[in-house]
DNA sequence: GACCAGGCACATC
DNA sequence: GATGTGCATGGT
């Protein structure tokens, strides 16, 4: 049963990890802006971008969307990607003051797909990003999936090799409770235990899902 | 110095 | 629809 392995997979993570408190962010609009940052980063570089911003008493909706993007590109230098960055950034702040006069709140009332849909048009807000923003900026019950999310399931079986994002996604949707706080905490626990275990091209000890089954071996993930 | 990191858009086939 | 490439800094 599948649901059963996902329970398991997720209790073997909470007892050794311990609650991961993500998405590390003050604000909702700060979560966004990480989301976004952090594309294909590393978060400790993502951290000095937002300090950045923090410094230069950036980081709200109005200061940023005014803000020039050659500047913008420069602060948020340390995130990698920048230029393509600062115009992704600037793509969303356009995207809210045109359509919903610049303010987050005003997204609340949108039901979560058309919310997801409006997101996804954005350009350079792909499917990890969007949800990213779904979940845990706005409490949305929506499963993110990355790489490291690929890797544990095919690894272990739940999924075959290939599979795609939306495939993925609807593995944990589909035989999880909607639950937001699960659905946070979850994600969290398969980044951490990527980072620190099931690494690419790499055994795994010491990993606290070591003695579930392998089916596919590493060499192919 | 190689490899990796909480992707995405775009070109090409 | 699948695959390849550019984007870029900073840590291991």
């Amino acid at each position: 049963m599948v649901s059963q392995t996902l329970n398991e997979i997720y209790q073997l993570l909470f007892d050794r990890f311990g609650p991961q408190h993500w998405w590390p962010g003050d604000t909702q609009f700060e979560i966004i802006i990480g989301a976004i940052l952090t594309q294909n980063t590393n978060w400790t570089n993502v951290e000095k971008a937002i300090t950045n911003l923090k410094a230069a008493d950036c980081l709200s909706p109005e200061k940023l969307y005014q803000l020039d993007i050659t500047r913008l590109a420069e602060l948020i230098r340390p995130a990698g990607y920048f230029n393509i960055k600062a115009k992704r950034l600037k793509s969303f702040l356009n995207w809210l003051f045109e359509n919903y006069d610049g303010r987050l709140s005003n997204l609340e009332s949108l039901d979560t797909v058309r919310l997801r849909d409006e997101l996804l048009a954005i350009k350079g807000v792909g499917r990890e990003t969007a949800d990213s923003i779904l979940l845990y900026a706005f409490g949305r019950p929506i499963f993110v999936v990355d790489a490291y999310t690929a890797r544990v399931t095919v690894r272990h079986g739940l999924i075959e090799p290939g599979a795609d994002y939306e495939q993925l996604r609807e593995l944990f949707q589909l035989n999880l409770p909607e639950d937001v706080q699960l659905f946070n905490e979850y994600h969290a626990l398969l980044v951490k235990v990527g980072k620190e275990f099931c690494r690419p091209k790499a055994r795994c000890p010491g990993c606290p899902l070591e003695k579930l089954p392998h089916t596919v071996e590493i060499e192919y993930f």
